[in-house]
DNA sequence: AGTCTTGAAACAACATAAGTTACATGATGG
DNA sequence: CCATCATGTAACTTATGTTGTTTCAAGACT
């Protein structure tokens, strides 16, 4: 089963935009993430209906933070992409009568909402700000890469 | 994300055929997943390598436990299915020299690692016995569904 | 021999993320 | 006010992986 990309690819860029001066444009995030402009925006739409990054039109124009990195967590920008489901694997629904079935997936689900628990509740104790820190300590750790990261954008 | 239900799929099987006297053949269990003779095989195939399950040709044969239940933990049956991919969202690669898409990847992983772990840990700690038993405590509850399922198998 | 059953290959159906094309809408700047 | 730049959106295509189906070979029992 294929991974999501999108909650990762979102964090990415916006960690870039927050080091980035003015406007960004859709075009410029795609070639950042080896993508389309149009798949940008069809993502990106997520974020900017929960305010996380606003969108202008016209010259200079282009994608802007919303809000500072320090007030956005892994929980919402998970939530503002779709909350896609978190596990490749789930209950199956073949004989919904089945009282074996329904013992079978009391069991899974019980597993995997204790698992999905402890995931977002990780997720919504770490904010942006922190990952951007993490980064400074890694672009301190190799400098070779620091020119080329500085610029903030790829290539 | 399409759900993969080849766990689940695989510990109602392996209950029912608990409390089923002799073999039960491929088009049987299909018959009770709502699926094909052939995908039954397909998945079944994997807990035979693992010695959960038999296997026999001809008359009367088809499939019969390889251990009792109280020897299968939902680890077991996980593995044997093919250890599937347990998240539907996964970090992206699309520029893997970026140190942006590192911190962001390092926090994913961080995060989507340790819910694995508690997840798996979960499954290891679950038999198939324990499941049973559940199965028959939600049989004891619903004294109308008993005939149905004392059966054994469903129709 | 004839029938039942698994084993396995090959292919079709289906769902979803991702990529692409095309065009409408709005904002800026000359 | 018009050309240009950029987003907004719909529609379509591609890619990948699970599931379903067809088909036939091979083994086992009567």
């Amino acid at each position: 089963m294929r991974h999501d990309s999108r909650l990762s690819r979102m964090l990415h860029v916006l960690i870039h935009m927050d080091r980035h001066e003015g406007a960004a444009t859709s075009e410029t995030i795609a070639a950042m993430l080896s993508t389309n402009p149009v798949v940008v925006r069809r993502t990106m739409a997520g974020l900017r209906e929960k305010g996380y990054v606003r969108s202008e039109k016209g010259h200079g124009g282009g994608w802007t933070l919303g809000r500072p990195l320090s007030e956005m967590t892994l929980l919402d920008i998970y939530e503002a992409v779709g909350e896609p489901a978190v596990f490749a694997v789930g209950p199956a629904c073949d004989q919904p009568a089945c009282l074996v079935e329904q013992a079978v997936n009391a069991a899974l689900s019980e597993a995997f909402e204790e698992a999905e628990k402890l995931l977002l509740s990780r997720f919504g104790k770490v904010t942006l700000a922190d990952i951007a820190r993490d980064f400074d300590a890694r672009m301190a750790r190799y400098p070779a890469s620091a020119a080329h990261a500085e610029a903030g954008w790829h290539s």
